[in-house]
DNA sequence: CTAGTTGCAAAGAGTTTGCATGGCG
DNA sequence: CGCCATGCAAACTCTTTGCAACTAG
């Protein structure tokens, strides 16, 4: 398809910056403008389309991913944290309080394999969110908005 | 499950309009500008702010689901085919082809008490969607963007 | 020096809102 | 007649793009 060795990634402090914040955070579920605010709070400012072009950036070179957050207020990006974790197991996200459960289990496996053996789907574990309600919003609390 | 009595929905041509489209086509999954320009062509124009004001009427009174299409261009309907269908069964989308697999399977089941009594997270089936490859898209064809 | 990157601001796409009019009951 | 629904256009949000200046290699 494409390669990326005639492609000259120059090393820039913005880049730095985007690359060590999911480094550090590797759990980070973030939007554009979250990540805007971040580095716009540290001092080292970031603009809104440099982070889109970074984050786009990342996202062809398979070391971020993006995804909708559900409400359509804007796209989450996080680390794909190849070969630990979360581009191997499923992500449950509360509707209610927006908790999103990273879902390591075995279980998963067959659930794959059930649906790849009798519907004929290969399922992709990263890009997919199993919504509902977590624990303490389904036992009783409905009062929160 | 609902009572509706403190609201008075009048009846008008475009919400028919939009209700019978949805009847007839059970299984559609449009966005809101595909069903604007279905009207606008019929003669029977609707505006897309009515549009998006009854779908949202129609979002809360049970009677269709919204979601994202997987490029945040835009949010998509459709019907939510109670006690047959769709609201019980999840649903396989091709990150490739767009399609969109009903899958209804006793093995879903399965898979909810199991994240039910291991997880403590009850599965909204008729907001969940597993995105992934169908068996068209993942067997071969890779070329077609 | 060359070419990828950045910033700003303007353009776009999708959705929501304000306000006056229209229509159901 | 009262009140919800509709239409239009402007407002808004998130994201992309054009273009000139900048900087890593």
């Amino acid at each position: 398809m494409d390669n990326g060795e005639s492609r000259k990634n120059y090393r820039t402090r913005q880049q730095e910056s985007l690359e060590n914040y999911f480094r550090l955070n590797p759990q980070a579920c973030v939007t554009a403008d979250e990540l805007y605010m971040h580095f716009a709070g540290s001092g080292g400012k970031i603009s809104k389309a440099t982070i889109y072009r970074c984050l786009d950036r990342m996202v062809e070179s398979g070391t971020v991913k993006k995804f909708l957050s559900g409400g359509g207020e804007g796209a989450t990006y996080q680390l794909i944290d190849s070969g630990n974790g979360c581009d191997r197991h499923f992500h449950l996200k509360c509707t209610c309080c927006g908790a999103v459960i990273h879902m390591d289990c075995e279980f998963m496996d067959e659930f794959e394999r059930h649906i790849m053996e009798h519907h004929n789907f290969r399922v992709d574990n990263g890009r997919t969110i199993i919504y509902g309600l977590c624990g303490s919003c389904s036992s009783g609390a409905k009062s929160e908005e």
